[in-house]
DNA sequence: TTCATAAACTAAACATCGTTCATGTCAATC
DNA sequence: GATTGACATGAACGATGTTTAGTTTATGAA
């Protein structure tokens, strides 16, 4: 491939990324049902029809919205990979994904709540949401490893587990919030002791 | 209020029923997105004008198919709740839970998915959502009296965490199916058993 | 530089959506 | 029998996603 590409498929990056960036920011400021193609078009620059010549279909779009957010999840994963102890680095973890759904209610829920787009994003597709389980089921082997985990307990079902608590709870007080009063840190404070109660040999501590 | 209502409210009464029967229809053969306001009054033999006649809008309609697929699976739970034992009684709630959720992914996705309907469904409006709740709290205040629950553990919170569970095992695999490959009973199978193993003071047994 | 060709873009339309409104109809009441 | 009010409709409005046909613009060769 060369180093830079013709200034014809340039500007046609180019113009992809802009429109990506116009409709991510109507994502962020008005929600995911206030994107709209005539909107996208507007905010771009374009005329309706425009898009099509980028974007097969205003689900493509969505889709590349869900594969970005899928990546910026990682990423506040990855930092709070960095932790070193592997209970406390559990926390962090959690804490990093409620963190990014808070912050993003709709890319969360346009990744992991809807119908078509779930399936392609965990699918083995995309290789960020793969990254991201990764880096949660590293935590149990690494605890396996260690010889911490109780007899018959499985790092992949128990990474599995964790994941499930972890979106569970998000999920929840993201439609329910009214019923799921408690703040995430107390909610993962109980549903995380139970959890580590459960799957360690010896009791957690106080990480 | 009168034994029989006056054959104005009558008539009123079933145009309801029947324009919520067909709606209901129309979910499950085709799903919500083919939930349709003239496919809706077709079916039930009305010009789409006249549902607003009986409804406020769509959203009314969705809101008491939502009510009465709750009350659907308050049913299938308090069925499921007639097991004795109190460890296996949790197992069978998760059960008939996913099996709600399995048989009718719509609904489910209406009621717990959808921003606008779990917080009226769940926040002590919808009184079927709070029996679901109470009949699962039960179970856990239940083992608390027993003294089976190990010490600081908390009933209420333990049932949140309980649905938390459940919840987000059945919506992921409502939308990663490709990824949640393993059924229900395997998966309750593992998270429970870590979360039992958490919560009780004794080791929970072959429940 | 000129011209042909392909790419980029637009204006207008299509089908469908939820919803509203003026109009009509028919049964119950005075 | 006339009147009133609930019930129902047809036609429309403003949106939506998407397609088509036509127009402009940039590119590469002569």
């Amino acid at each position: 491939m060369p180093a830079t590409q013709s200034p014809r498929a340039r500007r046609k990056e180019d113009a992809r990324a802009r429109i990506l960036a116009e409709a991510r920011r109507i994502v962020l400021e008005q929600g995911f049902g206030a994107l709209t193609m005539r909107r996208i078009a507007e905010a771009a620059g374009y005329s309706p029809a425009a898009l099509y010549l980028h974007f097969a279909s205003r689900e493509e779009i969505a889709r590349a919205l869900g594969s970005a957010g899928m990546r910026a999840l990682l990423e506040a994963l990855e930092e709070a990979g960095k932790v070193a102890d592997p209970l406390a680095r559990l926390k962090a973890l959690a804490l990093a994904y409620a963190g990014f759904a808070r912050a993003e209610p709709d890319t969360y829920r346009l990744i992991f709540m809807e119908p078509a787009f779930a399936a392609a994003a965990l699918g083995g597709k995309d290789e960020a949401g793969a990254a991201a389980f990764a880096l949660i089921a590293g935590v149990f082997e690494e605890l396996a490893a260690a010889g911490r985990l109780r007899a018959g307990a499985e790092p992949s079902a128990l990474a599995l587990t964790f994941w499930i608590l972890v979106h569970g709870t998000v999920s929840l007080k993201l439609t329910c919030s009214a019923f799921l009063a408690p703040p995430e840190e107390v909610l993962f404070a109980s549903a995380l002791d139970s959890f580590l109660y459960g799957m360690l040999r010896t009791e957690p501590g106080q990480a």
